[in-house]
DNA sequence: CGACCGATTGACACAGCTCAAATGAAGTGG
DNA sequence: CCACTTCATTTGAGCTGTGTCAATCGGTCG
């Protein structure tokens, strides 16, 4: 569970299109933060619940989820330090999904009118928090088509795929390995498949050589081979580098080892 | 295809949380339009273009989409009358889908160098548009839910119910029938199923006197049966209304006409 | 009239689901 | 240090929702 100072990572995300002034950092680092722990599957805001905090991912993972008839659960995003969950908080008056820890998180929770507050003198922080609400729509219309149009070894290559782009941002998918506390069900949850067929898509891209995949450590052993595989393409995701630059290089290092 | 001020959509849907100020009407009202008209299945923005402009629906549909590998497409979002396709282009470099006409529409393209400087004058409106996104964002985990944890028959149940929901909003649904130039193919691609497959369903929801569909004309018989149906609870659309007041309302009046 | 497009139908194939049970790993308490 | 529980993974077998392929039908337009 990283921590540096709380706000480091939100600080490096906020300046990927370009760096802040002095005086914008530093609001950034003087918001009251309520820095908490959260156990795994621990919920954090229900759906229905009336919107009351913004919570920024520091470490560990957290996961959004909708409940569809029969008991049917579909994750609909997957947090990785650095985001924040629910900045919709500022500007809604009711939550539309839940959100939990996938495993022992930290988050930090920032009251909507402190950071209301913060917006209102920085237009250009509300500009870049209100980018990054643009990528968040942009990866859902890439989950939608994962979900619509892919079978189901693709969802999940794509997956892994995007998984490893953005761990790569905040530097924590080095040689395109990773550390997640996902299991095959939460898996299938966020594939719109079923457990046992999880499993089977999981051993078969073992047998690919794809992808090692054991107690929550992820190995891409083949990354040009599983983006194939996951139909993936980067730009959605707006990075500010080129993963033809950085994820190849990557596989060179990680295939010598 | 309604006319009125162009603008006048936009102002109604920036005001369901409350009264703008007039200044903040005027300077809607000032913002340099360049409307036009585009015909059915024309491309508006491709995938990959660098956004130089911001469009928003006056009238008709558009509709964005991807393609995933093997031809197989995915139609990512329906933008209604009011709606504005691609705010991102304000913060945004490259363009992550593609925009085109469902049928015949007219749309506005505004500037993003005047949208922004609008914006940054007032920040109730860069507020407003700013909750535009985050609506969107909830409408994509919805989709995500209907892609990945429902049948066909209630995904495209659940579609029917959002678009009558965001249409009544716009008025453009009155009785619980509206107009929109879908073909069974396209509700295919935005309910990631086969266009065969789109035809039983469709068959399916009249045999079970739930919904009339032909030639464009779409005629809701049974709210209710439908929204069962569909899993759908209008929440998520944060509409300024309870559907329970204006839906079940209509629906009285359609089955007694 | 011919061309085209969207809707419709039938037959068959298969990806992925469900049910059910077994295996393995990790932790708990006696 | 061993029973016992718990939870995740794995495997097998049969079922089904949906896809694919290939026609046909019906309307519209030039």
């Amino acid at each position: 569970m990283e921590s540096g100072r709380p706000y480091s990572r939100l600080l490096s995300r906020l300046e990927r299109y370009g760096p802040l002034e002095h005086h914008e950092r530093q609001r950034i680092s003087e918001l009251p933060l309520t820095v908490t722990n959260v156990s795994a599957h621990q919920p954090i805001t229900l759906q229905g619940d009336k919107p009351s905090r913004c919570t920024l991912v520091l470490g560990g993972f957290l996961y959004t989820h909708k409940m569809a008839s029969g008991g049917r659960r579909q994750i609909t995003s997957l947090l990785v330090p650095g985001d924040f969950a629910d900045l919709q908080a500022l500007h809604l008056h009711n939550v539309d999904c839940n959100l939990s820890a996938l495993g022992p998180a930290v988050v930090a929770f920032v009251a909507p009118a402190a950071l209301n507050d913060m917006l209102n003198r920085s237009p250009r922080l509300a500009q870049a928090l209100w980018r990054e609400t643009f990528i968040e729509a942009a990866i859902y219309r890439e989950w939608v088509t994962n979900l619509g149009r892919r079978e189901s070894i693709a969802r999940v290559s794509h997956l892994i795929c995007e998984l490893a782009s953005r761990l790569q941002t905040v530097d924590l998918a080095r040689n395109l390995c990773f550390s997640i506390p996902l299991t095959q069900a939460e898996l299938a949850d966020a594939c719109g498949i079923s457990s046992v067929h999880a499993n089977r898509v999981v051993q078969e891209l073992r047998r690919l050589e794809l992808v090692e995949w054991d107690s929550r450590q992820v190995r891409i052993r083949n990354w040009s081979g599983l983006a194939r595989t996951g139909d993936f393409s980067a730009e959605y995701l707006q990075l500010p580098f080129c993963v033809e630059e950085a994820a190849p290089l990557e596989e060179r290092v990680s295939e010598e080892a």
